[in-house]
DNA sequence: ATTTGAGTACGAAAAAATTCGTATGCAACA
DNA sequence: TGTTGCATACGAATTTTTTCGTACTCAAAT
């Protein structure tokens, strides 16, 4: 078979670092995403393995046609972040979404525009 | 020295379970941490080891004067989730809080209690 | 035709994290 | 006095993740 479900793979942190690249660049070449994310100590072909790996595990698709290959998630960003948070509710909030959300907030000084947003979110969600 | 400043160190993904642990009990023995997690597959010299590993590092301190130790946590729950709800942030969110925020509500459909909690929450921070 | 540069493939080393086996101590109790 | 049961200590094996070295290909420029 090509490949079931890959929803219960988890992405280990490097790989995260890479899907977040391409949800946001959409299609990118080894390159491309190397130097999106400039790390410092950290060769090419380290990023190149690592892409390899994924393609493997199913995590991106890639087009071979041209010698320049370009990636593609192929997991979706939004069930991804989902599960990922998630987890960080129940393992280091103790369940509570809502002391995960005021840590978030709090901390990270979030602009006023940001906070207008989640206001406004939060009445569409009270009112249904 | 004692030791200095350890919030440099970064937790395991293992050792936040058993910081979780000891946060929410307060002092525990191995055993107490090792049942509350009950693990599956892992038997209870891993949990011994594993903080054994997480008091050399100095993140926890321990009472060796009974025969059975007790442990309790040496950092600071709130500054490690503030260091982890940041590191999400950037690395899975792209820098924004408010994504964060909205994955974490509209997932876990949070009560009216704690949405109007969070709102009160969100006006207090405006006006400041 | 050669050289050069940018690309992939891939085994294997290195580093990090987890797991376990076994030695040993000690206290309770039969 | 054993013997049994829980506890620690700790080296070492295993597993997972990251990193790199090197070989090979191909196209473009010299």
């Amino acid at each position: 078979m090509q490949q079931m479900s890959n929803n219960n793979v988890k992405p280990t942190e490097g790989e995260m670092e890479i899907l977040q690249v391409l949800w946001e660049k959409g299609n990118c070449t080894v390159r491309e995403v190397h130097e999106a994310l400039n790390k410092k100590e950290s060769g090419y072909t380290t990023t190149l393995k690592l892409m390899q790996i994924m393609h493997e595990k199913g995590l991106v698709d890639r087009d071979t046609s041209a010698k320049t290959h370009v990636y593609r998630a192929l997991i979706n960003k939004e069930t991804t972040q989902q599960h990922l948070v998630k987890k960080m509710i129940d393992n280091v909030f103790n369940g509570s979404a809502a002391r995960l959300v005021m840590q978030a907030l709090g901390n990270k000084s979030a602009s006023k525009e940001e906070i207008d947003l989640i206001k406004e979110y939060l009445d569409k969600l009270e009112n249904k």
